[in-house]
DNA sequence: ATGTAACCTGACGTTAGCTTTAGATTGTGG
DNA sequence: CCACAATCTAAAGCTAACGTCAGGTTACAT
């Protein structure tokens, strides 16, 4: 059954409003599996995947032509795709950022958990002083 | 020497623009360490080192609000931080997405990782064919 | 003392990524 | 069959994080 949606149900299983769906179709980051007469939209669960990646792309920083970028690398087949070289020279930047920011939130995450502990100890230190 | 340095000196070094460090001023991430008469700013070496973890901070997808709520704890003294249990609050929530991110991240490079093989696979492939 | 480079402020412009508004159309439970 | 919820489009508005513009002041080398 490939039971489609309407963007209502996408828009709450996304966690995304509607006019974001909108503005992602213009983007040409989803589109709806068909358009019927009157034009309402009718997504497949694909869609729903979609929309998942693109916002957990968005947690890591990539902006939405960035993410445009790799999408279809999650959904299409690869052999499929034109361009590839330069896809690999986009993916190649990604992939350097992606170490810089990995190293980066190491050193961040270590200094949180530091001044969390100092924090709670001078806490500590003023409720038995 | 405390050798003071002039917003252009300051802006170069940091890689921002002077109407950035304005703009910082305005929301309290930087101060000049001192001001003249004629009201030209003059900057330490702190103010550099705090544009460099501004821009860290920025990287991990940190908006400017969230960094002037964790920017003090990398030049206060922790003593002397007022509201330390609110302060520890915003830490953990930070601590939380840091891990998450971390997690998502890996994920993310490990995709690009594989899909860079691939594609280069398939690149080789098509020039041996 | 003068040119010119660096600095100042305030106001307006810009881009990304949406949200809101407004008015029209469509689908459906009672 | 009709009220009403869901959907549509286009256009305008909004926030963050700056950049640009315009006009004026200051510092310094020649």
């Amino acid at each position: 059954m490939s039971s489609l949606i309407q963007i209502g149900e996408l828009s709450e299983r996304a966690g995304v409003s509607h006019r974001t769906i909108h503005y992602y179709e213009r983007l040409g980051l989803v589109q709806p599996a068909e358009r019927e007469g009157a034009g309402y939209r009718y997504y497949d669960e694909t869609a729903l995947k979609r929309l998942e990646k693109i916002a957990a792309l968005k947690r890591l920083g990539l902006n939405l032509d960035e993410i445009a970028a790799v999408l279809p690398l999650y959904f299409a087949d690869a052999t499929g795709i034109k361009g590839k070289e330069k896809v690999v020279e986009i993916l190649k930047v990604q992939l350097a950022k992606a170490e810089t920011q990995l190293h980066e939130l190491t050193a961040f995450k270590r200094d949180l958990e530091g001044n969390i502990a100092r924090m709670e100890e001078l806490i500590a230190q003023a409720q038995r002083g």
